[in-house]
DNA sequence: ATTAACTGTTTATAGAATACGCAGATGCGA
DNA sequence: TCGCATCTGCGTATTCTATAAACAGTTAAT
């Protein structure tokens, strides 16, 4: 189902092309095409995104683009890593902790300077040359801690998956009351969740206390408790690794 | 934009329609389209879930549907709560670190079970009753830790989140090959990854020794290392949070 | 009885992805 | 140099898609 993948998507990724001898020179690149779509989706979002609008903005007929692209899903994904291209450069003098918290901040601000980003059917796909690039930042911040990879790939891609869903949030509460994003949420509850049908959550919820005027939050930055649960596990679990792993 | 989020909506997923006076009796409810959509996109993928497919499942012409849903963004939110009611039922006799590992596996499985799950878009949007319930269990399993409640909300989100990635590894490699996952990963990085560009993933992955055939996986879970992770990270902040919250 | 409100239908429109076949360009082998 | 295989881009056409708009029948409030 849904098998956007063909036997040329990874080359295609790598910017690979099968370099035919014969024919005419290609007036069209993949690189041109995926650009085009990346300014399309910028401007218009992604649902502006169509084989025609993307034909026009590189001045060709709509059908000429699957001859460097096998289909839209596919230009999907090279799109999705087009935008990994966008991410910052970091500060490279920070321990794995800091380091790996600035790495997942940079992923949910781009998310939420380019929330169509989030409309993007986001498949377990192989990376791309950019988004490895960035896996690869990820490692490097790891560089020092003493685990094998793929426990390190497992939790680069926890904090990954992580600064999606925080991404959304965050995204999501741009577009609703600015004061207080848990408002609707209350509201919700209050208006239609019966107490009996939901009985924990109301029971946590009746201690809810919202932050007085007097106190302010503890930090300005939305992800920071889930930032400081995840290092914690990771923390947690490089120390059990020590312990019983090889000591040299 | 994408703002599939009208005013009935809420109403909607509650199932409380607006009870009009005058007027035919509805021969059709909302309960009954989402079902419809529901089997579609179970037995063809979600690809399949056209509003005329759907009028044609229910028994009705394809414009009937608008009557009761605003349009088809909001029929697959419905969907996705409706999705939800298929979550099954837990051992209420566990502690806290038990029970939202099976609550987040449970989510795993689901996912698994129906892929097309993966493919709806997962706005932030406001849970639906039986996402509600679900949530409600996750207070369950955390009702005797002494958080406030907005943190509780947030940990459930975030072990919520993790399990829609760790879904997406897992169907995607459920369509690989069934032996290393990692196999095409480990292919595209030999075949197309300079050295130079990532030096600090080929670095780490230099070292990388497959599981020999005498070691068997630790756990037969593969998100048994990011449960852990996760869970030690609650942990952690659990501690931290009576250590200086109010003794008493 | 009148009327307002509500339901489902019919028709129509605009846009989507993409299969198929053609015309011209290009470079390889002869 | 002459074919010829191969490749590019284009034009046409098909099939689906969501959904706007107007309409006809049905019910309950007045």
């Amino acid at each position: 189902m849904m098998d956007a993948m063909s036997s040329d998507l990874i080359p295609r990724l790598w910017g690979k092309a099968p370099a035919g001898r014969r024919g005419p020179k290609p007036a069209l690149s993949v690189a041109q095409i995926v650009e085009a779509a990346y300014v399309i989706a910028d401007e218009q979002g992604l649902a502006a995104v169509s084989m025609a609008r993307v034909a026009e903005a590189v001045g060709c007929s709509p059908m000429a683009l699957y001859r460097h692209v096998k289909n839209k899903d596919e230009l999907l994904i090279l799109l999705a890593d087009r935008l990994c291209a966008d991410l910052p450069e970091l500060d490279r003098d920070l321990g794995w902790r800091e380091g790996l918290a600035a790495w997942m901040r940079a992923q949910v601000d781009l998310a939420v300077r380019k929330p169509w980003f989030l409309d993007l059917p986001l498949a377990a796909t192989l990376p791309g040359p950019n988004r490895l690039a960035w896996i690869d930042l990820g490692f490097y911040y790891l560089r020092e801690v003493a685990l094998p990879p793929d426990e390190k790939l497992a939790i680069v891609g926890i904090v990954a998956q992580y600064a999606v869903g925080e991404a959304r949030i965050e995204v999501e509460a741009a577009l609703s009351d600015p004061d207080n994003p848990y408002a609707s949420f209350e509201q919700m509850l209050v208006t239609y969740a019966d107490p009996e049908r939901f009985p924990n959550l109301m029971a946590s919820m009746a201690t809810w206390r919202p932050a007085g005027p007097g106190e302010e939050l503890e930090s300005d930055d939305p992800s920071a408790f889930g930032q400081g649960l995840l290092m914690a596990g990771i923390e947690a679990h490089i120390e059990r690794h020590l312990e019983r792993g090889t000591p040299k």
